[in-house]
RNA sequence: GCGCCUGUAGCUCAGCUGGAUAGAGCAACGGACUUCUAAUCCGUAGGUCGCAGGUUCGAGUCCUGCCAGGCGUACCA
């Protein structure tokens, strides 16, 4: 049957005198349009003067257990804003999947064992020696930023002449260890900067000290995942769908970082979660089958473990690319570019992006109070509204901003049924943000209902002569400043009240 | 070579898990501030959705191949 036919049948059993259809219409080939009446998108208003706060939420999630892991960097150098990206995005989709019902744990695994310390407290060490007057050679696989030999300072600082008194062993193994702890110091107070906070910080060296990691080679060794090679221990990865197998235990007796990436995801679902979230840079997308492996080979779901891959993030200045990298001198830390761009646009602008796509970071752009740098825009929604209400209470008298159902019905024009309509769809568009673990999504929907609230509000006046109209007009207006802090919230943004 | 990601307006990006005439911002052009903040709004112009096939009543969206760019492909992380 034609689809215009089928939809003559259906229209033909539909209500002619049902109070939300105003009419329907066959339309195209075959689509059916309900116009639903004012009247009808009224009551979204209640439930958001109800729901306040928690006005989007939801129980899609049901109360399972989500563990995210995420920025996760070594704790070898400052943050750059690739890992800022992931904190950003990691962060958000935490809230979104708190927001939907889900029961949520944010860790930050620290690789504070292993090679990449040794060599981060060989490179302190080494600045020391200068300090003290000393020629040293400063190897090339050394950490050379300046911010070793501020930390080489504080080594001085606090120990004084003490590490030329012990073995190099001795002073590598402090400096190590001190030059670690500082730097996580300094990473937890960046990321405090951007409103971000951790459940808890996991880390390796105790994941080592407790035995899991030797506990999980020896046990995979029994169970035949685990071979030795030309003085190594491999693990077979391979057999489990990577590209080749992969070295847990170096022919020198170190164990690899994927030794303790073993231990450590088998420890996550052994601690009960129903699902644990990865959040990598895309760079690290060739360690996704050999963590799967690892699960699978744990006798695990690996369905159970989910990677969000943030795509890289390319930063200019003008349109000119900045130079980044960790082991070269020079590059422009996270910090930096927030205390330049302050948290509310970093955060926006990193979430206005799907996390697969690059994503070009401009310094210039993301300062600029325009429409280029679409926080602003957003905001100043929030803060035109609590500019109404200000003018409400001191010019207009009027107190009472609470809900009332006689008001609401004054609102009828176009604009303002489609506001109501477009506040009505915030929470499916949360469901969806959390279901696909996407944040952008909230931020385009705000974005869109920021438009439309500016087209409004060059169109009409909130604040009439009709003392009823006004009172409608206001709880309209406080409605949509409600999702809009809801919205900026959950995407870590502030909602200022002047701007 | 192989693997992952990306390719939509001059630029930066969306496109709600296959539906009507593909959207927004910036840039360009023309308008709107004695009225609740012009960090705003209104209008004009701008597209062979990388290319070629396929599936479907219907494809930017799914499948295959190709092209271009990014990333990865260590007994580094």
């Amino acid at each position: 049957m034609a689809p215009q036919k089928i939809a003559e049948i259906l229209i033909r059993h539909i209500p002619a005198d049902h109070p939300a259809i105003e009419k329907t219409e066959i339309a195209g080939p075959g689509f059916i349009n309900f116009f639903i009446a004012p009247a009808a998108w009224h009551p979204v208003l209640k439930e958001i003067f109800e729901k306040d706060q928690a006005y989007g939420f939801s129980n899609t999630g049901n109360g399972q257990k989500v563990q995210i892991e995420f920025v996760s960097a070594n704790p070898t150098g400052p943050l750059h804003v690739g890992h800022g990206r992931g904190a950003i995005v990691g962060d958000s989709v935490a809230a979104l999947l708190t927001a939907c019902g889900y029961d949520v744990y944010r860790e930050y695994y620290i690789n504070d064992a292993g090679r990449q310390i040794q060599t981060l407290g060989l490179s302190v060490f080494l600045r020391c020696r200068q300090l003290d007057g000393q020629a040293v050679d400063f190897p090339e696989d050394c950490y050379q930023g300046d911010y070793i030999q501020d930390i080489a300072k504080a080594v001085k600082d606090k120990q004084g002449d003490w590490i030329s008194t012990v073995s190099q062993e001795e002073a590598v193994g402090f400096c190590a260890t001190f030059a670690a702890d500082r730097m996580i110091i300094t990473i937890r107070e960046v990321l405090n900067t951007l409103g971000i906070r951790f459940d808890n910080w996991y880390s390796e060296q105790a994941l080592v000290s407790s035995g899991k990691v030797e506990a999980v080679i020896e046990k995979f060794k029994d169970q035949g995942f685990i071979y030795e090679k030309d003085d190594a221990l491999w693990f077979k990865t391979e057999a489990f769908g990577d590209e080749k197998d992969r070295v847990v235990v170096r022919n020198n007796g170190q164990s690899t970082y994927f030794a303790s990436d073993i231990a450590y995801h088998r420890d996550k679902l052994d601690r009960g979660f129903d699902r644990i979230i990865d959040v990598w840079g895309a760079d690290h997308h060739g360690y996704i089958p050999r963590i799967r492996a690892a699960i699978t080979a744990s006798g695990k779901d690996e369905k159970q473990f989910v990677v969000i891959l943030t795509q890289l993030v390319n930063l200019l200045r003008k349109g000119v690319p900045v130079s980044m990298g960790k082991r070269s001198g020079h590059f422009v830390t996270l910090e930096e570019v927030i205390d330049e761009v302050g948290k509310d646009a970093v955060r926006f602008i990193f979430l206005t992006r799907h996390y697969d796509s690059p994503l070009d970071f401009d310094l210039e752009v993301a300062k600029q109070k325009t429409n280029d740098n679409p926080v602003y825009y957003v905001q100043y929604v929030h803060a035109r509204i609590s500019s109404i209400l200000k003018k409400a209470r001191d010019e207009n008298n009027i107190t009472d901003t609470a809900y009332s159902t006689d008001a609401v019905t004054r609102i009828t024009e176009p604009e303002e049924i489609r506001l109501i309509k477009h506040l009505a769809r915030y929470p499916e568009t949360l469901a969806a943000a959390a279901e696909f673990m996407e944040p952008h999504r909230v931020a385009f929907y705000l974005m869109d209902l920021a438009a439309d609230f500016h087209a409004y509000y060059n169109k009409h006046r909130v604040l009439t002569d009709d003392p009823d109209l006004t009172a409608g007009r206001l709880v309209l207006v406080l409605g949509i400043q409600k999702v809009i802090r809801n919205g900026l919230t959950l995407l870590g943004v502030s909602a200022p009240d002047a701007m």
